[in-house]
RNA sequence: GACCCCAUCGUCUAGUCAGGUCUAGGACAUCAGGUUUUCAUCCUGGGAACAGGGGUUCGAAUCCCCUUGGGGUCGCCA
């Protein structure tokens, strides 16, 4: 299909934050992996906060000229993980009916004959020019240059062929790359919003590839005439990306096109200083694979046999997502979140991720900390960008999601856990009646950090009666095995007057508990309380007492009592 | 290794551009008390930083230089 092309500005976009900028257009440009990584989604909400709070418009142009590594499986995760935390585009691929645009297609792939005429161009002024090395003549080049301790820079041979020749090995069909001639008689400025100036003295950079052998442009070239065509004014990125902006401004100042205004916001890292990425997670499944010396899949983690032995054998291979969150279950263990996917699946509020991320290598100034999109949207601009790279403090990010949850309306918080469940544990939502759901989401409201904190807590909630188990663990063997009388007793004794309450309520069921503790313990309610809440719970946590008898219902409750009680001879032999 | 970027509590940061109001503020984490039927909350209080060295200046966290440390890039990957 003919793309159509947009007419790129030629007028000097105005610096920074000016009313009077005619249209700020940012983008947000990621290779189709997957899902969003966090460092990713940082910078496509700075992108996309940017243009929001400038009347401008944000795009999203995937990059997918690698041939080997662009599966065709690339999948939509990561417009997924951008809708879920709020992040619309104005242009780009069209999805659940947004996206699209006058400058598109949207994907490189896509686009590959509006860079040739441009290549061309280069050619033509001899700004660029062909080369016929292999890939292995250079590795070879590289390798010696490393050997011999100097630095490698292409030594521009292909420059010396003369005419003839090149005539001569394009006849015979030679592959070949195209590579832009680097001026060596100045220093390349560059501009940064965040950084200021950055210069590169003559001599310091390679003539680099701009069309590769296989006639698809690099990332470099072709990321420099998208942006010009789609008329980016401003590029905001990551630090990674600095060095090769002086490669970007030298391409865009010969194809005789203005600079768009930069802006490297420094990188995400791990609290320990390594790189967040994605093996973290194959990672930490390994280390604990290893330090529990597992030869074989343990059950019910869905691997099979043979993937396990390819998995422990190549350290490079991970597991999907889905098979490393069942392994993660098996071993009892939880692994790092690094994609927006895995804090949605964690139970985190996409606001709160947004609010967060946007504070890593931004701030608001002053004291603010927490806010919400229009805040950021209202405040954010590029001269606030923090350049010192951060590293990511989960138990800050629990900190402000614990605090979203508390403020947040009661029946909002039952939407919120109801769509979870949903999403990722629909067992919760198949057991339990509307109303018994209402009440397990408002008990658990005030104690959860996270959405997911209710359901980890709260699996005996759908648990039949028959599945409970008492675990001889130091907290149970405390609550109901220990002292004279033991909580068996207790539980013994209020057995039927809990069978005999009525109404089920909690406001009853606290009366029945506490009249019998003011009689028979001194009014010391958690001798009967905790009894109660292993009996039903089969572990030593639960909601408010009340509140889990009164969703569990009476006829559980007597049920589970009645087993707990019948298992009382195992339990006591077993805390010996 | 070469080049580039960065440097305030354990962490994210305010303060730096326009040097004095900074005995450096906030948040998370941590520690000590307290509330609480479990867990989690919640309340009160404490400790905690201008990387080091030289300049400039009446005066430096703020400006300059060096050192050290951290990071990025050095692909016909993006």
């Amino acid at each position: 299909m003919a793309p159509r092309v947009f007419s790129p500005q030629r007028s000097s976009p105005t610096s920074g934050d000016g009313m009077s900028t005619p249209s700020i257009r940012t983008r947000f440009a990621p290779s189709p992996s997957g899902h969003l990584h966090v460092g990713g989604a940082r910078s496509a909400l700075f992108c996309w906060a940017f243009a929001r709070g400038h009347n401008g418009q944000f795009l999203l142009r995937i990059e997918d000229t690698d041939q080997k590594r662009s599966s065709d499986a690339a999948s939509t995760g990561f417009l997924e993980d951008l809708a879920w935390l709020g992040i619309d585009w104005d242009e780009g691929p069209q999805w659940h009916g947004r996206g699209g645009g006058d400058t598109g297609p949207y994907y490189q792939s896509q686009r590959l004959d509006i860079y040739e005429p441009f290549t061309q161009q280069l050619l033509d002024s001899g700004a660029a020019y062909r080369a016929f090395e292999t890939t292995e003549e250079l590795d070879a080049a590289r390798k010696l240059a490393r050997a011999e301790k100097r630095a490698y820079r292409y030594d521009r041979a292909a420059l010396e062929l003369d005419p003839d020749t090149v005539e001569r090995f394009l006849a015979e069909g030679r592959p070949h790359a195209v590579r832009f001639k680097v001026p060596d008689d100045e220093p390349i400025v560059v501009h940064d919003a965040v950084l200021g100036e950055v210069r590169l003295e003559p001599g310091e950079l390679e003539d680099f590839v701009i069309r590769k052998g296989d006639g698809y442009p690099t990332y470099h070239f072709a990321v420099v005439v998208d942006d010009v065509l789609m008329g980016v004014t401003h590029v905001i990125r990551g630090q990674e990306h600095l060095a090769n902006t002086s490669k970007h401004a030298l391409l865009i100042d010969a194809l005789g096109f203005d600079r768009p205004i930069w802006a490297h916001v420094s990188l995400i890292f791990n609290p320990d200083g390594s790189k967040m990425s994605k093996r973290d997670k194959d990672k930490t499944l390994r280390a604990e694979v290893k330090s529990r010396g597992l030869d074989s899949p343990p059950e019910g983690c869905g691997i099979s046999r043979e993937h396990w032995a390819n998995w422990l054998a190549d350290k490079k291979l991970q597991l999907e997502t889905d098979a490393a969150a069942s392994l993660a279950r098996v071993l009892e263990i939880s692994l790092p979140e690094i994609d927006v996917d895995d804090f949605r699946r964690a139970g985190y509020l996409p606001e709160v991720l947004v609010n967060y991320l946007s504070l890593l290598g931004w701030s608001p100034g002053g004291d603010r900390e927490q806010f919400d999109r229009s805040f950021l949207v209202e405040q954010f601009g590029l001269d606030r960008i923090v350049k010192s790279p951060a590293k990511f403090d989960r138990s800050k990010l629990l900190a402000f999601n614990l605090d979203a949850i508390q403020a947040m309306d009661a029946d909002q918080f039952v939407v919120r856990l109801q769509a979870f469940c949903q999403d990722f544990e629909p067992e919760f939502l198949e057991a339990m009646s509307t109303h018994q759901f209402k009440l397990f989401a408002l008990s658990n409201k005030e104690r959860s950090k996270t959405l997911r904190d209710p359901v980890d807590t709260g699996r005996f909630f759908v648990q039949s009666d028959e599945q409970i188990e008492w675990p001889m663990t130091k907290a149970i063997r405390k609550a109901i095995c220990k002292g004279e009388p033991n909580g068996f007793d207790r539980l013994a004794a209020i057995r039927d007057l809990l069978a005999a309450a009525e109404p089920w309520e909690p406001a009853h069921l606290e009366e029945i508990l506490s009249t019998w503790a003011e009689t028979n313990c001194e009014g010391n309610l958690g001798k009967i309380t905790q009894p109660i809440r292993v009996a039903v719970s089969g572990g030593p946590v639960s909601p408010p007492i009340y509140d889990t008898l009164e969703i569990l219902g009476k006829k559980a409750v007597i049920n589970r009592i009645d087993r707990c009680l019948a298992n009382r001879e195992n339990a006591m032999e077993a805390s010996l």
